[in-house]
RNA sequence: GGGCAGUUGGCGCAGCGGUAGCGCGUCCGCCUCACACGCGGAAGGUCACAGGUUCAAAUCCUGUACUGCCCACCA
């Protein structure tokens, strides 16, 4: 005998196994076949597997799946992504935790390899995690951002970019994360709003007048300033403009200038200009030829400042100047101010605008396609909305800061003489002794060689001593290339050929720029082609009230615990409930429950069905002479669930495709088929009803398998010999078909009649405590006999559910005394209870039943009444109203004459 | 400052032109021989607000108010 509860863990594990080894996700290559392509977004080696990667690869994993079963060639590509600053915050994290290293105590080239060797480790189990999810991944062979192929893709890309001249070094003031001590691009910054305070300060007059009050938010950058500035137009200070004012605590002299970026409302209306520290005021200092004085430098430590400022932390010398500032009695008022402070959106620290030279990607002519595809509609984005936020991005795209100052990642393919280069190179020795090129300056004259190996010698001077470029590419670099550098671009490979471009990219909305639009824009540059056509963009899983879930919070969910605890098959199933696109996903244990739940539903009713085909030998085809109606309506039901379901996958609604087949297993199959088959157990008919079944039960299954994998797939084996199917795995049989034989509109009428009315008679059940055990009487009774044939041709149907063991069917039939009534549509339902009514708890009733009857009779009236309606409404409609006011009157007549019979 | 979502029973959501559905929770009754991770039933909503379009609006349009997100150089 089976156990009475499903137990996901050693199905799983048997079946994840089993698969593997059978190869199932493997790629046809079949070019005969449609190809259906999804590449996965390449997880960080960062860690382990989280609700968001839940969320997406289960998604993935569905459409994939799905369309397996639909007859493409289905094909979903792994990998990982290196993961730039975040894998090196990881790793020196480690370090410093476990050997109370820095990475320059390793040196570069050992802390390289300690990333690699962490790699080995992480890859693996990440892709262990995968498999154990029922990702239907073909892990025989993974990619790796950083692997030989795709660092090759990589080099060609920089190559033709830097031939094409849209790559370029440049001194610019660019975003500087001085915790991760590197340079970001404009996307890697997030702005969070941050209680601060808004310090207004006086700046004298070169002549010992007041001169002039300006207000900052960063007072440790007065240091710095090139200029005072004030709009033209502000009447307040236009004698002033040419002016100088000496800054305070530093005491040097700066002129007065008039720009139009200073806000009239604003502050005080001055606004001090700091060229090398804020990206506006480095704007107005090049239009009016400012110096650039840096007082701050890559570790976040005062430079270049009065000497008692001298190597402070910029934090603790912003306080230190308020203080001597107001010492000083130049501090005029403090107030409180909310401003948006530029942070890391890898370790939250704020960020430094910082000059320095870059290396940049110039993007107006390589956005130009992707804003035509987009616009044009060849790229399509689900939902819809996201087109706009897209095209605006890449309307206004910046160029794209793509040198970090770390050490992990792809090196920048940029090779120096130390010959011809000399002056624009500097060396450091590191504490391993060894000679490293920490800063190259092409102002000073370094001279790039662009090449993927060491260059053999130096091209002009023919020198030999070569070094590279100390810089790595922004991780998003080798991101933007994933969908062609996964089949081997630049190569012209065959998987080049066939899976490319891909089918959909499923992935979250909050990286659309940050990789999405940079895939769309290389795939059209370096292969005419969009890397997809169709963008899903889900939402983020976030905890039950909505809050993003992290582990300060404490309010993070493991998805690993959830599939120990529930199954890997509830797991999937509660996200699916809920994926909707690009909405957020409230996540609890609560709905993994549910979603267990149903897993052990699916698990009873197939047990159930399993028992009672004990003695019947299979196969059994699906009957073709189907003169029931339950069979009928059932066929119906099933039918119209396969229809939505697949619907709901090919629209990218995958909550529509869960919650219609869990409603049609359920609430149909369930609740109303396999209850009033039972009793054709007993019958003839056994086997044709087992047939019915065994049949839609499997179809069930085979369309549940691309969310459940699991438990379908067990549950399918053991079902396989009965519906006579020779294939092992359900992925490799096709997806059920709609068949619009069995569509059947008037059986589906005549069961909502017959469940109508036996939910009448449980309901007076219910309400007048009637023992489960105790059999009774029912009486139906119409004006037309038209209105009765339903019932009467089917009252085994509503003996069987309602537990009447004697219905009185008959035209204007008498209401026997002590009898709860009730009314569906034109049909009365008396109940006689001698002994149990309860006489209030029924007036009750009826009063509230003839308050409804009355509300619906006077809006139906009311309607009919407007010639407008009678003019303009769909005559079905009209017709429609008609009825729904005749059972209202026949309902209202009924519980009248009741309400009179109790008084 | 601009843009985009959302606002539906206690909670979380679906519906997106014919006057409301689901899951959880609550309450009542059931260990009914597949399932108490279950079965039957009930209570609970004038669909944020104000206008408009329409015979008809939760559903379309306009505006308002909150909530969340994204973008932007107001120090």
């Amino acid at each position: 005998m089976l156990p009475k509860a499903y137990e996901p863990q050693e199905v799983e594990q048997k079946l994840a196994d089993k698969w593997q080894k059978a190869k199932l996700f493997a790629a046809q290559a079949d070019k005969n076949k449609k190809p259906f392509v999804i590449v996965i977004p390449p997880p960080n080696i960062t860690g382990a597997l989280h609700m968001g990667h839940a969320s997406t690869n289960t998604l993935q994993d569905v459409l994939i799946r799905a369309h397996r079963m639909f007859g493409e060639d289905a094909y979903w590509v792994p990998g990982t992504d290196h993961g730039g600053i975040a894998t090196q915050n990881v790793i020196e994290k480690k370090l410093a935790k476990e050997e109370h290293k820095s990475r320059h105590d390793l040196g570069r080239e050992a802390f390289v390899k300690t990333v690699w060797d962490w790699y080995h480790d992480c890859g693996n189990a990440i892709f262990n995690q995968f498999r154990k999810m029922g990702w239907s991944l073909d892990l025989s062979d993974i990619r790796f951002t950083m692997d030989e192929k795709r660092a090759k893709a990589v080099y060609e890309c920089f190559r033709q970019w830097w031939e094409k001249k849209y790559i370029y070094r440049g001194k610019r003031l660019i975003n500087w994360c001085v915790r991760c001590s590197t340079a970001l691009s404009d996307i890697e910054v997030e702005h969070e709003q941050h209680a601060g305070k808004l310090w207004h300060l006086r700046y004298k007059g070169e002549d010992g007048s007041d001169g002039i009050v300006i207000a900052t938010t960063r007072p440790e950058t007065i240091y710095a300033d090139a200029a005072i500035a004030v709009n033209p137009k502000d009447e307040r200070y236009q004698k002033m403009v040419g002016k100088k004012v000496i800054i305070p605590l530093a005491n040097r002299a700066i002129p007065i200038i008039a720009d139009e970026a200073v806000e009239l409302g604003f502050g005080t209306g001055a606004l001090k200009i700091t060229p090398a520290h804020d990206a506006t005021d480095y704007e107005v200092g090049q239009r009016h030829n400012l110096p650039i004085m840096t007082v701050i430098n890559d570790k976040g430590k005062m430079i270049n400042c009065p000497e008692k400022y001298l190597g402070m932390d910029r934090e603790l010398c912003r306080k230190e100047t308020v203080k001597d500032l107001d010492a000083a009695g130049l501090l005029v008022k403090e107030e409180k101010y909310n401003n948006a402070v530029s942070t890391c959106y890898r370790c939250h620290s704020a960020i430094e605008p910082f000059m320095s030279e870059q290396w940049f990607v110039k993007m107006d002519e390589i956005a130009k396609p992707a804003i035509q595809a987009a616009e044009s509609g060849e790229l399509q984005f689900h939902p819809a909305n996201w087109k706009n936020p897209f095209l605006n991005w890449l309307k206004n795209i910046q160029d794209w800061c793509i040198s970090r100052q770390i050490w992990w990642g792809h090196r920048i393919p940029v090779w120096y003489c130390r010959h011809c280069s000399e002056k624009g190179l500097t060396f450091a020795t590191d504490q391993q002794g060894h000679e490293q090129l920490t800063k190259v300056s092409f102002e000073d004259g370094a001279q790039p060689i662009v090449s993927y190996n060491k260059p053999e010698k130096c091209p002009v001077c023919g020198g030999h001593d070569l070094v590279q470029d100390p810089d790595v590419l922004d991780t998003w670099f080798s991101s933007a290339l994933w969908p062609m550098s996964v089949f081997g671009w630049p190569e012209k490979t065959p998987e080049m050929e066939h899976f490319y471009p891909t089918s959909v990219m499923v992935t979250g909305y909050e990286i659309l720029y940050l990789w999405v639009a940079r895939m769309v824009m290389t795939g059209l540059q370096f292969t005419g082609k969009l890397p997809f056509k169709d963008v899903y963009l889900n939402g983020i899983v976030r905890d039950k009230h909505g809050q993003k879930m992290s582990k300060s919070k404490g309010n993070v969910i493991d998805p690993l615990d959830m599939t120990a605890k529930y199954g890997t098959d509830a797991v999937r199933f509660s996200l699916l409930m809920q994926a909707v696109p690009s909405k957020d996903i409230p996540y609890s244990e609560e709905s993994i429950t549910g979603a267990r739940n149903f897993c052990n539903k699916i698990y009873n009713a197939s047990r159930f069905i399993l028992m009672n085909m004990e003695g019947i030998q299979g196969p059994l085809a699906m009957p073709t002479d189907i003169t029931e109606l339950a069979d009928k309506w059932i066929l119906d039901r099933f039918n119209n669930a396969i229809k939505t379901a697949r619907e709901g996958i090919l629209k990218y609604n995958l909550a529509l495709t869960a919650n219609t087949l869990y409603h049609f297993l359920w609430g149909d199959f369930c609740d109303w088929y396999v209850e009033l088959a039972k009793q054709r157990f007993q019958t003839a008919e056994k086997e044709k009803v087992m047939a019915l079944c065994v049949n839609i039960l499997y179809g069930t299954l085979k369309a549940l398998h691309p969310l459940i994998p699991f438990i379908t797939e067990e549950i399918a084996a053991s079902l396989r010999p009965y519906v006579g199917e020779k294939e092992e795995f359900l992925l490799n049989q096709s997806y059920p078909q709609f068949n619009p034989a069995w569509c059947d509109k008037e059986a589906v009428r005549k069961m909502e009649i017959i469940q109508g009315v036996t939910r009448e008679i449980r309901t007076i059940r219910a309400q007048f405590n009637v023992p489960p055990g105790l059999k009774i009487t029912a009486v139906l009774s119409a004006k037309d006999e038209a209105d009765l044939a339903v019932v009467k041709a089917y009252e085994g149907y509503i003996k069987l559910m309602a537990k009447a063991d004697n219905l009185q069917i008959g035209v204007n039939l008498e209401k026997p005394k002590q009898t709860a009534t009730a009314v569906f549509e034109n049909i009365a339902i008396y109940v006689p209870l001698t002994g149990l009514i309860d006489f209030e708890k029924e007036r009750k009733r009826l009063e509230k039943d003839l308050a409804a009857a009355k509300a619906n009779i006077a809006s139906r009236e009311a309607r009919l009444a407007q010639e407008n309606f009678i003019k303009h409404a769909p005559k079905e409609q009209i017709e429609k109203t008609k009825d729904e006011l005749a059972a209202a009157k026949m309902a209202l007549a009924q519980v009248t004459a009741s309400l009179e019979d109790l008084a």
